[in-house]
DNA sequence: GTAATTTCTTGTCATTTGTCAAGTGCTGAT
DNA sequence: ATCAGCACTTGACAAATGACAAGAAATTAC
């Protein structure tokens, strides 16, 4: 399998040259996994860290009645990594499941480490990584905190609006904070406008 | 002053030789604020990275209305930092604001690049800092939207009881994403049980 | 192709939370 | 000492969302 979107992934974030994203990419190992397939379950500890190719996945918690809440929806492409597990190698609480065919390229948090310390490009695109996925998790915060279901609907639908055709209703739901009715009633409010 | 609460907060978070923390520390500056001062306006680019020694702060962004969302409080000893506007060199959306009285230790951007690119340690302790914050506001967005505000109050009653001592409830109210009326109702209730 | 299952919608009603306005008590400035 | 402003509470009502149940539509399994 050709590495093209998982180099250019790097090349998108930030410059670098060819032949260190190269060598970086060179440990990543390509799988594909099903839809509806778990790719790390809860109380696992992640030794792997995973770049989404093409496909759609999601994590997410289970609360005191036992409902799935979901944390996050990955669009490929991009990583999908448990941060606190992978680098603290402590347990997740979360389950990260595909929610279609999905293609994924792998590398071992023995890789990671190595190539943290012996590439300083690599250390900056993992900060930036992190820098991102950090600020759009505050944005997220930001959203359930001041702004009501139905503008945190029409925002996910501009912004992602595939997922919608991808992912079901309840689902996205859930990852917005509400039930599967509100959401459908909102949907029907917004249609009519 | 003794920047014997900065060196041990290090130590607190992992293991780590006391030689090398020293000479991370050393080129922390001391100063102080009185209350309700900004320390990092909205709009601005963060150049320092602050550990707050003594006392209580908050950050917070303004919505659509004007109103001030109070996005985090922050319990001395710990770091404040706008990790994207400080790493990414950007303006914050964030105004940082102090609640009490406050004593800070800081250090500029130019040093904390040049401990992460000479000392393993101090990339060990980014990390940490970092996963630990991600970690928080990842278990805090999933509250927002998997309970509700009674129990988001008690959760912050048991688990910061300090600071409703030294914050306003309307403050409270508003990292709980709530509003004063509410949250003041929701203490009458709880008292009653 | 048919049955079973899941997804989505909708109705009814309850609960939670917001909005606005008023009132009390505390605090700080002069 | 007084006044202005702020913090907090409360009441009345409105809006948003949830809970539960039923049914329609789509998908999946066999």
């Amino acid at each position: 399998m050709a590495k093209r979107i998982l180099n250019n992934y790097f090349h998108s974030l930030f410059p670098i040259e060819k032949e260190i994203v190269q060598n970086i990419t060179k440990t990543f190992k390509y799988f594909q996994l099903d839809k509806n397939t778990i790719l790390l379950a809860k109380n696992k500890i992640s030794t792997k860290t995973y770049f989404l190719e093409h496909g759609y996945m999601r994590s997410y918690i289970l609360n005191e009645d036992n409902e799935e809440i979901t944390t996050n929806i990955y669009t490929a492409p991009c990583f999908v990594n448990d941060f606190l597990s992978f680098f603290k190698q402590q347990p997740t609480k979360e389950t990260y499941q595909t929610l279609s065919d999905c293609s994924f390229w792998e590398t071992s948090l023995e890789n990671v480490q190595t190539n943290f310390h012996n590439l300083p490009e690599f250390r900056e695109f993992s900060r930036l990584l992190f820098v991102i996925n950090y600020s759009k998790l505050n944005d997220r915060m930001i959203e359930m905190v001041s702004q009501k279901a139905e503008t945190r609907y029409l925002n996910l639908l501009k912004q992602n609006p595939h997922i919608f055709q991808n992912v079901s209703l309840k689902i996205i739901a859930s990852y917005l904070g509400i039930t599967d009715s509100s959401l459908s009633r909102i949907r029907k409010n917004v249609s009519k406008m």
